[in-house]
RNA sequence: GGGCGAUUAGCUCAGUUGGUUAGAGCGCCUCCCUUACAAGGAGGAUGUCGGGGGUUCGAGUCCCUCAUCGCCCA
């Protein structure tokens, strides 16, 4: 079948038709094969919760480019698709909407039905974003795609957890977390953010008890939350007020004797109340260290608790009252305080909703503002306030609810990261299994290429960064370094729910009970711990011995794990009769992402992995390994370098726990996208774009072409956005409001039409408010269109010109010059392409294949082939031009498939018709499909240094000739006389190009000889040894002056030069053949500058 | 507060181990619709490399310092 180009480069009718062939042939499918090295990439699992963004595009795009590259290279390409259920950004999305549309709560529908609407609500979500990504061009394969709540995955996720409970590193204890009272769930820090309230900072009165001459009798502590002082378990003060005061004012001092006069003021005011206090407060915070050190105490109000004064030094005699309430549950700094002095205790006094708990006393029940007033209220009468001051604050508030975060004391599930005694067993059962001090540690080692061999003596896999690669592994060791617990525990419905059945037992009975629960727990299938109420854990093999002791509690917590879900459902009926509960709270999801490198694969048995309708299946057949064998561990991750932390350690962490290995190699860290102003892209604050509306505008391989081009490998990349103004009438043309400089409008996200000062709406959030809709676009993406089109053109050109191409073996060395020297750009540039793209460079990459398609393809050497391919020129070299001509094009196409694939492709079916054998020396492979053909492979041998030097040498005269004849304003048609006055090997090679020459520069008649002579009205080009008069263009005026220029111009280079080498240290100190380079310099500037002289001359 | 990074043309960015008088794309100016491409071609102008100090024969590049901005952690 033939197929129709048409005359125009349209990508918006061109793309789709690519990926529906794409995907008809399943051209991205990845089959094991022993004989194939693999090349695996596991996609960064966007969330269900919402479209995709500019930031998504970045990371697909950067998967894609690397895939197809090795795809073309001949590697088994993987590109592992799928989607995370992003636990609580979904529940809260599909709660509000609940709420909106139906005015009901998650309460009102029970567990069941959320999890079943949220379900409705990703699979919708899965299907936009697998059409954002099939628009892109992501050559995933699709049938292998997974999703973090699939069988497959949950399986995983049940697995590794057993795993992990069995060997003691999954725990449940007290921890401080950011608890949302409202949707009454603990919130991660990245799901928060800051908002400035106007609150009250109180100042309060503590007794002390029994109060000896001469001291206070009160503490004065100030505090922000006065509710929470119904949980203090302490009140600080600094073990040495003078002291710190002492060195704190002497820091101010200097800051004033170094403040800028501008901070002058301000420093001394401050130093001026440091004084102040060091004369006023520190003598009675001296007294009240003094009585802490002797063990005195207070009593707290309201509660009438008697709690201890505390020495520490996080009770700073410079701020506040100089004493700090310690509330170990509701504040992260007295959380550490408790940590110091274990003995205080902590107490919660706060509900999961928000409202005052029992340890409130009378306040219980109230929520936590209304407590806030009514201790306010009853100190104030006791006489207990000393003051109130308003202040603005910074709050934490959950992103997901808008309201405010408490720190809350609770229980919640935590991984150990921290080293364990006796180590870890990793890859346990795999032959690569090995003891590690802990998880974290495992992790550090794998970056540091610390792990150790494997059995047969081969050094394990270690895990970089790239491209930068110092950097990026100090920020992940840095993490790693601290072996903090990982809270794996979420207040959530929607997730992978804790398989932990847990029991409050009597002592007694759990010890009658053991020697039956004994047989029970020694499976291999099941785990128990037996928790004491200090929080220590005890094996069931070892709980006998313990409890009979006689100081055993009176009662115990039984967790139980089975290895397998089924196990829940057979036995949830009896160890519900026993009093056990299967735990309420779900997985943190990136547990689950933390091991989608292995769990898409099928592990723990791709055999029996349950994968759905119409995927492939992932255990071996026949002679082919399970997908597990055949692409873990893989070999680069892709991302941005905001989840080093969250997910990349942790996939390491996870892959080396179950198999023993890593799971990818290389860590590529692309830029994060910013807009106009250097702010993060994100579709709340309207400055985000969406893909698609760049690629219905633009096309997917602008999107693409820009994107690689963005990527340079440094930090940020700044996209400005503009606003499509939808308030311009039919008829007008389109207007882009740039957003940098845009007002903003009424609401966050919208924005005010300049022109019309009409506010529209750039997240689609405010149609009810009565605001319109606007899209945002970039023009930067015009730059990609603009290729599109060239490249389009560029072939249609040779497509016309390819009459009858045929293949017949070519001697490259016999070649016309412009095709011996194509040949060896072309080799040069694939060359490049694959050193950048191995460097993690796209933007060189694409850089070094635009140059030459662009630079040298089609400006100079599909020019300068025109001759030959026209009506009435020589049969046999057109033949070769024409074989050529479709040669360099079908390296040219492998060469920016993986830049700009759709393109290509249709290209590259429609040169398959016109000329099917394409080749130089040799066909080349053939495939009917771009993506699955063969890379670009320009030999080495087509490299040619003369043709480059001599071709150099020709566009060196053209654009000084051209130059000549714009600064004459000659017509382009106008061919001009052209004498080049040269001898020796200058003027042996200006007569090997001069035909190329005369067709590239326009000139009528060439000749060249040692004394040619100018007319006094030519123009003259002097370039190094030689000169070239253009007759009949010049007024002599123009001339002198021009030469004029030009002889001070290189004046200055040569004094430059000169003073350089006449530095006595340069010519003692520096290489050889620095200086040997720099006198070249200097005698061909010189050789020049005589010519301009002598021109100069000539013109009288 | 601690750590990491950035600052180069009007804009967005390159600039390898220090070595000609610093580059690209976009934008701008001039000329050209030359039958592949005006989404194009030919030519041109544009920089105190954030400021200040230092090391060196030589600094955009190395060191110190200040300023501004960004990111991560507390």
């Amino acid at each position: 079948m033939s197929t129709e180009l048409p005359l125009k480069y349209e990508p918006q009718t061109l793309e789709p038709a690519v990926t529906a062939r794409w995907l008809a042939s399943k051209a991205f499918a990845a089959t094991p094969d022993a004989s194939k090295k693999p090349y695996v990439v596991m996609m960064p699992l966007p969330n269900v919760t919402g479209a995709l963004h500019m930031g998504h595009a970045m990371d697909n795009v950067m998967q894609d480019l690397l895939t197809r590259w090795r795809r073309m290279r001949g590697f088994d390409a993987l590109w592992q698709a799928g989607t995370d259920h992003a636990g609580i950004a979904t529940q809260a999305v599909v709660e509000k909407r609940l709420k909106e549309i139906e005015g009901k709560t998650r309460h009102d529908v029970g567990r069941e039905a959320l999890v079943q609407r949220i379900h409705d609500w990703a699979a919708t979500s899965k299907k936009r974003i697998v059409g954002q990504q099939q628009a892109m061009g992501c050559s995933c394969d699709w049938d292998r795609a997974r999703f973090t709540m699939d069988d497959v995955c949950a399986r995983a996720v049940r697995r590794t957890f057993f795993a992990m409970f069995r060997d003691g590193l999954i725990f449940r204890g007290n921890r401080l977390v950011n608890w949302d009272c409202a949707l009454q769930t603990a919130v991660a820090d990245d799901e928060l953010y800051k908002a400035t309230v106007q609150g009250k900072f109180h100042y309060l009165r503590y007794p002390v008890q029994g109060p000896k001459a001469g001291e206070p009798t009160h503490v004065l502590v100030a505090t922000t939350r006065p509710e929470t002082m119904l949980g203090d378990t302490a009140v600080a003060v600094h073990p040495d007020p003078q002291g710190a005061m002492a060195a704190t004012i002497a820091e101010q001092r200097r800051k004033v004797a170094e403040a800028s006069p501008k901070e002058q003021a301000d420093a001394e005011r401050e130093l001026e109340r440091l004084l102040q206090r060091e004369r006023e407060v520190v003598p009675t915070l001296a007294a009240i260290a003094a009585m802490a050190r002797a063990g005195r105490t207070l009593r707290l109000p309201l509660v009438d608790r008697e709690i201890p004064l505390l020495l520490d030094e996080w009770a700073d005699p410079a701020l506040g009252t100089g004493c700090v309430k310690i509330t170990p549950a509701h504040d992260p700094n007295d959380y550490a305080v408790w940590q110091r002095h274990p003995r205080i205790g902590a107490i919660n006094v706060l509900n999961e909703d928000g409202t005052v708990n029992r340890h409130g006393g009378r306040y219980q029940g109230l929520d936590r503002f209304a407590a806030r007033k009514q201790v306010m209220a009853d100190l104030q009468a006791l006489g207990l306030v000393e003051k109130v001051e308003d202040r603005a604050m910074e709050v934490d508030h959950s992103d997901r609810s808008k309201t405010i975060v408490e720190p809350y004391l609770s229980k919640q599930w935590f991984v150990r990261m921290a080293d364990v005694e006796g180590g870890v067993v990793m890859g346990r059962g795999t032959d690569k299994e090995f003891r590690a001090a802990g998880l974290a540690q495992v992790a550090l080692d794998a970056s540091a290429g610390a792990l150790p061999k494997l059995a047969d003596g081969t050094p394990r896999a270690a895990v970089g960064f790239h491209p930068d690669p110092e950097r990026y592994r100090k920020m992940y060791d840095q993490w790693l370094g601290e072996k903090r617990d990982w809270c794996i525990s979420r207040q959530l419905w929607w997730g992978h729910r804790i398989p932990v059945w847990r029991g409050e037992m009597p002592t007694a009975a759990l010890r009658s009970l053991l020697p039956m629960l004994g047989a029970q727990l020694a499976r291999d299938d099941a785990a128990a711990w037996i928790v004491l109420p200090d929080g220590d854990k005890l094996a069931p093999q070892a709980a006998a011995a313990a409890l009979a002791a006689p100081d055993a509690p009176a009662s115990v917590e039984v967790q139980v794990c089975f290895r397998d879900a089924a196990q829940d459902q057979q036995l949830s009926a009896i160890l519900q009769g026993a009093g056990f509960q299967l735990d309420p709270d779900v997985l943190d999801t990136w547990f689950s992402s933390a091991l989608w490198p292995h769990s898409t694969l099928g592990w723990p048995d791709p055999a029996t992995a349950q994968v759905d309708a119409g995927q492939t299946p992932l255990g071996a057949s026949g002679d082919r390994p399970s997908s597990l064998q055949a692409y873990y561990p893989g070999s680069c991750l892709v991302t941005g370098r905001d989840i080093i932390t969250l997910w990349v350690a942790r996939m390491v962490v996870t892959g080396l726990y179950n198999l023993g290995d890593v799971p990818f190699t290389d860590v590529f860290l692309h830029a994060t996208i910013l807009d106009g102003k250097g702010e993060r892209m994100s579709k709340s604050k309207g400055n985000g774009i969406d893909p698609l509306d760049i690629i219905s505008r633009y096309g997917a391989d602008a999107l693409r072409y820009v994107v690689c081009e963005l990527q340079t490998g440094t930090q940020d990349i700044r996209l400005p956005v503009q606003a499509i103004s939808p308030f311009t009438q039919p008829g007008e043309p389109e207007r882009l409001i740039d957003l940098a400089t845009a007002k903003p409008g009424p609401y966050l996200g919208t924005f005010l039409d300049p022109e019309t000062k009409q506010p529209m709406d750039l997240i689609g959030q405010y149609a009810k408010e009565g605001i319109t809709a606007a899209k945002a676009t970039s023009d930067r993406f015009a730059v990609g269109a603009n290729f599109g089109n060239k490249l389009f053109n560029a072939a249609r050109f040779a497509f016309l010109n390819l009459t009858g191409a045929a293949f017949r073996p070519l001697d490259p060395a016999q070649l016309p010059l412009e095709d011996r020297w194509i040949l060896s750009r072309l080799s040069a540039a694939v060359a490049a392409v694959d050193g950048h793209l191995a460097a993690y460079n796209p933007s060189a990459a694409i850089g070094a294949a635009r140059d030459f398609f662009w630079n040298e393809l089609c400006d100079w050497h599909l020019e300068m082939v025109k001759p030959r391919c026209k009506d009435g020129a020589d049969p046999a070299l057109r033949a070769v031009a024409e074989q050529v001509l479709a040669a360099v094009l079908d390296q040219t196409l492998r060469l920016l498939h993986p830049f700009v694939p759709f393109l290509t492709e249709t290209l590259w079916t429609k040169l398959r018709e016109l000329a099917p054998v394409r080749g130089v020396t040799a066909p080349f492979a053939d495939g009917e499909l771009l993506v699955r053909a063969a890379w670009a492979s320009a030999p080495a041998a087509w490299r040619s240094a003369a043709a480059e030097r001599e071709v150099a040498l020709m566009q060196q005269w053209c654009v000084a000739i051209r130059e000549t004849r714009a600064r004459y304003q000659v017509a382009p048609k106008e061919r001009l006389v052209a004498r080049f006055a040269a001898d020796g090997e200058l003027a042996a090679t200006l007569r090997a190009v001069a035909p190329l020459l005369a067709h590239m520069a326009g000139l009528a008649e060439v000749t060249i000889a040692a004394d040619a002579q100018r007319t006094k009205d030519s123009a003259t080009v002097v370039l190094g040894a030689g000169k070239c008069h253009l007759l009949g263009v010049v007024d002599l005026e123009k001339e002198k002056a021009k030469l004029l220029k030009e002889a001070e111009k290189l004046r200055g280079q040569i004094g430059g030069i000169e003073r350089k080498l006449g530095n006595e240290g340069f010519v003692a100190k520096a290489p050889p053949e620095v200086i040997a380079k720099e006198r070249a310099n200097l005698a061909a500037l010189q050789a020049q500058l005589a010519g301009v002289e002598q021109s100069l001359a000539d013109l009288g």
